[in-house]
DNA sequence: GCTGATATTAATTTTACGTCA
DNA sequence: AGTGACGTAAAATTAATATCA
């Protein structure tokens, strides 16, 4: 899937998170993976995770025991409704102006909040330059640069930051600065480390309006191109590495929440059929009960019963029964009512699709020999 | 306010695979 | 067809940071 990268010449937009109808007929690779998350965005608060995960588990155990394994709707072909007011709630860009513009660097977006917190961060900046990648870096030494500064001015929960956390933020700008090149697109070996100071990798924290939009993107599309993963990083002030690290993570993320669901649907299973088991069983003994002190059924030949799909009604016949010839296909359920033994249950096969549809109670065994 | 346990997540490393010259 | 370089994804892991009791 190729994107094109808008940089304000009116070509096709980079992430046209709102054109979705038209890529739906080229992401055959994602909808191959065949998993969804439903992600919806929450309005407040961090802890997106666990509320997705609280969210999934309450779906879970709302839904029938056997029903369809859960899909995790994540994907960007997912029909999730994205409402107006949680996008409003951040302020994203993307929803009420043209993507594009923010992916001009050098365009001063005016609007609303972070995207004023992105512009402001870029001008606080001294000197900028793009790197072999693509990123913003800052040439000033101390700089508050790109997402650090908005680390220090808002920190995950909304909080201003503290001491603690502007030190961080500035020593990790630093670092930040240092590291000044993404390793020319390739993602292996840590030459960022390398040009840091000290062995002991600092860890970006990304800041809220920073994780909401790649969600926003990834939702878009699991993977990225270079182009867009270029994209992606000149618009968050991040580098293209950091953008790829975190949609790795990201998809992981998403796999193991699905497996975890899958799990949970595998689990369901085993349950319901533990019971089918324990009901089968407790039928085979009611039935093996009533066979054994009564000789009248080791007189009658095999038995073969037909059951009529539609209806659920059964036709007893016997062995050579014409009335199969010509009924249509149908769950049949041959008796051998052999004389019970030791291995009695190796003599009765029931081959029963709807077991529980086992027409003889024991009421009619009982009216049938009266009558014999 | 400090501390330890725990959860989260950015970042790293390794491996494997596909593409291309 | 074989090969090496390159890019990237997946998986496993590490480690920094946040949160909570």
């Amino acid at each position: 899937m190729e994107l094109a990268l808008s940089l304000g010449d009116g070509s096709p937009k980079g992430f046209p998170f709102l054109h979705k109808s038209e890529k739906m007929s080229s992401r055959s690779k994602d909808e191959e993976l065949g998993f969804c998350m439903g992600l919806g965005r929450p309005s407040e608060g961090d802890n997106e995770g666990r509320k997705e995960e609280m969210l999934l588990r309450n779906i879970n155990e709302k839904r029938g025991s056997l029903d369809p394994p859960l899909q995790l709707d994540l994907l960007p072909f997912s029909p999730v409704p994205r409402t107006q007011t949680s996008n409003s709630s951040f302020g994203f860009p993307w929803l009420s102006q043209n993507l594009a513009s923010v992916a001009v660097a050098t365009e001063p977006v005016s609007s609303c909040g972070p995207v004023k917190v992105l512009e402001l961060n870029r001008r606080l900046s001294r000197v900028e330059e793009v790197d072999e990648g693509g990123a913003i870096s800052s040439l000033s030494p101390i700089s508050p640069v790109s997402s650090f500064h908005m680390d220090y001015t808002l920190n995950r929960n909304g909080r201003i930051m503290g001491k603690r956390d502007f030190e961080g933020a500035i020593i990790m700008g630093h670092n930040n600065n240092n590291e000044s090149e993404d390793r020319g697109g390739s993602s292996r070996g840590s030459d960022d480390e390398e040009n840091g100071s000290g062995n002991s990798r600092k860890k970006l924290r990304l800041t809220k309006q920073q994780s909401a939009f790649l969600e926003e993107s990834f939702k878009e599309h699991c993977t990225l191109n270079p182009k867009q993963k270029l994209a992606l990083a000149k618009q968050l002030n991040l580098r293209p590495r950091q953008v790829e690290v975190w949609f790795q993570n990201r998809r992981a993320r998403t796999k193991l929440k699905q497996t975890e669901v899958d799990c949970e649907y595998l689990k369901r299973c085993c349950e319901a059929l533990t019971e089918e088991n324990r009901r089968l069983q407790k039928e085979l003994q009611e039935l093996r009960a009533l066979k054994a002190p009564q000789p009248f059924y080791m007189q009658l030949p095999a038995t073969t019963l037909t059951m009529c799909p539609s209806c659920e009604r059964v036709v007893s016949s016997s062995t050579s029964a014409s009335a199969t010839a010509t009924a249509p296909p149908s769950t049949t359920m041959t008796t051998n009512v052999a004389p019970a033994s030791a291995n009695g249950a190796a003599n009765t096969t029931l081959s029963l699709a709807k077991s529980n549809l086992f027409p003889f109670s024991p009421a009619q065994i009982q009216a049938q020999k009266a009558a014999s």
